[in-house]
DNA sequence: ATAGGGTTAG
C-alpha cells in the first residue's frame, strides 16, 4: 500500500467523523436472512420429527430455569434488527428481546446468538455466557465458527482463559481471528509468555495480531518490548501507530509518545482524534503547553468534531498545563457536556487551586446541567477544598506521613523485593520548544555543571535569607550531610537552575514534577522567586504552586 | 462481520 493511499484513508476516517462509532450502529442485514451455516449445523430441523417443538421447548425451559429477571424491552419500532437491540444493550434487556420477538417455529438463527453472545461480552456477565452457551449446543449452533468465536470472545473477556483455550483447541477451524482473541486474553491475565507463544505459532500474523502484541505489552508495562515489535511490524496502519503511542502515555512516558507522534507524521500518517486524544494526554503529564496548544490548533484547523472525548481531553491538557483559561474557554464551547467533561473542568480547577470557581462548576453541573455527580466529581470537589485550606485538621493529622524511619525501611525492602523500584523524581521544563527532562541525581544533562553552580550560588543567598535545608522530608536514614546533598539535586531544582540560566530574566519558569514537592524544594523556590524576581509555576504530582515573591498561591496547604 | 488504538481521580 503507497503512502498516499494511507493519507486518504486516514483523511476519510477523519472527516466522516462518525466513522469510529460505527460498531454500536449494526447493519441492518443479516437477522433476517437465513445463513448457510446456521442452518446446515443445526440438528434436525423437520417438523415431522418435532424437532422445532422440542428446540422451542427447550427455549422457553431454559428461559425461565435460568432466574433471569426481565425487564420490559422498550425499543423504538419493533421492527430493529435484533444485532443492533443486543449490541446496546444489557444481556438482561437482549435475552427479554430475543424472547418476545421469538416465535415457534422462529428460533434465530446463527447472527441472533451471536449477537446474544456480543451483548455478554460487552457486559462481561459469564452467567448469561455459560447460560447461551447450553442453549447454543443445545441447539446445534456450536458447530458454527463465527458462534464459536463469539463464544471464545465471551469467555476471554469474563477472564475465563481455561475454558477459551479449551474451545480454542476444540475449532475445526482456527482463523485468524481466533488467534488473536485468545492472544489479548492472554494479555489481558498478564500472561505474555503464552501470548508470545500463540502469536508465534498463528499462521500468519496479520496487523491486528501485531497491534494487539503492542497494546499487550504496554498494558503490562513493558513499553520496550511493545516497541521491539512495533519496530517489527511489517505494514503499520493508522491504529498500530496510535497503540504504540497511547501505551507510552499509559507507562507514563509522555515524551516518547510525543517523538513517535511525530515520526508517525514524518512517515506520512495523518493523525486522528484517536492519535489526538493520545498525544493530548502525553501534553498533559509532561506539561507540553506550547505542544498542546499546537494540537489545538490542528483540531481546529482540520475540522475536527469537539466531542465530549476530545474536549474533555483538551481541558485536561490545558488545566493540567496551568492554563485555566484556556481550558475554561474549551469548556463553554463545548455543546455536549458529558459527566467526564464536568469532571474534568472541576478537577482542573481544583488542581489549579481554584477552589471556589471548582464549587462554583459543581453547582452549576447539578442545578444548571442536572448531570449527575458520581465518585470522581466527589474526589475533585474534595481535592479543591483540601488545596483550598478548609481541611486543617486532616493536614495536622497528616503531618504525625512523618519520622518513621523503621517504617519507611521496611516498606523500601519489601518493595525492593517484589521488584518494584523507587519512582525517580523527575521535572521537566520546556524552554524553546524543547522539553528538557531532569531525573534526581542524573548528571547527564550537558549544562549539569552550570546548573550545579547556578544552585551553589543561590544557596549561598538563601543562606543570607535564613535558609536551612529541610531534611526531615528525605525520609531516609542517612547522616544530615547526605541528606542535604540530596535534596539539593532533587530534580526540580535542577530544572529550576536550568530555567533560570537559559531564558531572559524576569521570564516566568513551567516545571513539570511527577512526584509531589518536598517541603524543602517548596521553601527553597518560594525564596529563588523573590531572590531572583521570577515567578516559577510548578505542577506536582497533586497540584499547582505558583510562587511569586517569595509567596506561594497554595498558601502553604498541599 | 468477528480481532488491534482514545477522556476525568486516587
Amino acid at each position: 500500500m503507497d503512502s498516499s493511499h494511507r493519507y486518504n484513508e486516514a483523511t476519510n476516517l477523519e472527516v466522516s467523523g462518525d466513522s469510529e462509532d460505527s460498531a454500536t450502529t449494526m447493519s441492518s442485514a443479516g437477522p433476517e436472512e437465513e445463513e448457510d451455516d446456521a442452518e446446515s449445523c443445526v440438528n434436525g430441523g423437520d417438523d415431522d420429527c418435532g424437532c422445532r417443538d422440542e428446540r422451542w421447548i427447550s427455549w422457553s425451559t431454559w428461559c425461565e430455569e435460568s432466574a433471569i429477571e426481565y425487564e420490559t424491552a422498550e425499543v423504538d419500532g419493533r421492527d430493529a434488527p435484533r444485532e443492533a437491540y443486543a449490541s446496546s444493550s444489557t444481556p438482561i434487556n437482549s435475552f427479554a428481546f430475543f424472547k418476545s420477538y421469538t416465535h415457534p417455529p422462529n428460533n434465530g438463527n446463527s447472527f441472533t446468538f451471536q449477537s446474544l453472545l456480543k451483548s455478554c461480552s460487552k457486559s462481561r456477565s459469564i452467567a448469561h455466557s455459560t447460560q447461551l452457551h447450553c442453549l447454543i449446543s443445545k441447539l446445534g449452533f456450536i458447530c458454527c465458527t463465527s458462534v464459536q468465536k463469539a463464544l471464545l470472545k465471551c469467555y476471554v473477556v469474563c477472564g475465563r482463559l481455561h475454558v477459551a483455550r479449551f474451545l480454542f483447541d476444540e475449532m475445526l477451524e482456527r482463523d485468524i481471528v481466533s488467534y488473536n482473541i485468545m492472544i489479548s486474553g492472554y494479555f489481558e491475565l498478564g500472561d505474555t509468555l503464552s501470548a508470545i507463544e500463540l502469536f508465534e505459532c498463528a499462521p500468519n500474523p496479520n496487523r491486528v495480531s501485531w497491534t494487539a502484541m503492542v497494546t499487550g505489552f504496554c498494558n503490562n508495562g513493558d513499553s520496550l518490548m511493545a516497541r521491539r515489535y512495533f519496530d517489527e511490524m511489517p505494514d503499520k496502519d493508522l491504529v498500530s501507530w496510535n497503540a504504540m503511542i497511547s501505551g507510552y502515555v499509559r507507562n507514563q512516558q509522555p515524551l516518547q509518545a510525543l517523538h513517535l507522534f511525530v515520526l508517525m507524521q514524518m512517515e506520512r500518517f495523518r493523525p486522528n482524534r484517536v492519535s489526538i486524544v493520545s498525544v493530548l494526554l502525553a501534553c498533559a503529564s509532561s506539561g507540553a503547553l506550547d505542544a498542546g496548544k499546537w494540537i489545538h490548533v490542528y483540531v481546529n484547523k482540520n475540522k475536527f468534531r469537539l466531542d465530549a472525548f476530545l474536549g474533555s481531553a483538551l481541558i485536561d491538557m490545558y488545566t493540567k498545563c496551568g492554563a485555566v483559561e484556556f481550558g475554561l474557554d474549551v469548556f463553554t464551547s463545548l455543546k455536549a457536556k458529558n459527566t467526564c467533561v464536568w469532571n474534568t473542568m472541576i478537577n482542573g480547577l481544583a488542581l489549579n487551586g481554584h477552589a471556589r470557581r471548582a464549587l462554583d462548576v459543581f453547582d452549576q453541573m447539578q442545578l444548571g446541567a442536572s448531570i449527575r455527580p458520581d465518585e470522581i466529581t466527589f474526589v475533585g470537589i474534595l481535592m479543591a477544598c483540601s488545596h483550598g485550606g478548609f481541611l486543617e485538621e486532616g493536614r495536622r493529622h497528616f503531618y504525625c506521613t512523618s519520622k518513621k524511619w523503621k517504617e519507611v525501611e521496611k516498606i523500601r525492602k519489601i518493595m525492593k523485593n517484589m521488584g518494584i523500584e523507587k519512582i525517580p523524581g523527575s521535572s521537566s521544563i520546556e524552554i524553546n520548544n524543547m522539553i528538557h527532562e531532569f531525573i534526581s541525581g542524573n548528571k547527564s544533562h550537558p549544562r549539569y555543571t552550570d546548573i550545579c553552580a547556578e544552585l551553589e550560588e543561590l544557596r549561598k543567598k538563601m543562606n543570607t535569607e535564613g535558609y536551612h535545608a529541610e531534611i526531615t522530608e528525605v525520609l531516609y536514614d542517612i547522616d544530615e550531610e547526605e541528606k542535604e546533598h540530596a535534596l539539593g539535586h532533587h530534580s526540580e531544582k535542577l530544572a529550576i537552575g536550568f530555567g533560570l540560566i537559559s531564558t531572559a530574566p524576569g521570564t516566568t519558569l513551567r516545571i513539570f514534577k511527577n512526584l509531589r514537592v518536598c517541603t524543602d524544594c517548596h521553601s527553597a523556590t518560594k525564596l529563588i522567586s523573590k531572590i531572583c524576581k521570577r515567578e516559577i509555576i510548578v505542577r506536582d504530582r497533586v497540584r499547582f504552586h505558583h510562587f511569586k515573591d517569595g509567596v506561594c498561591s497554595c498558601n502553604d496547604f498541599w
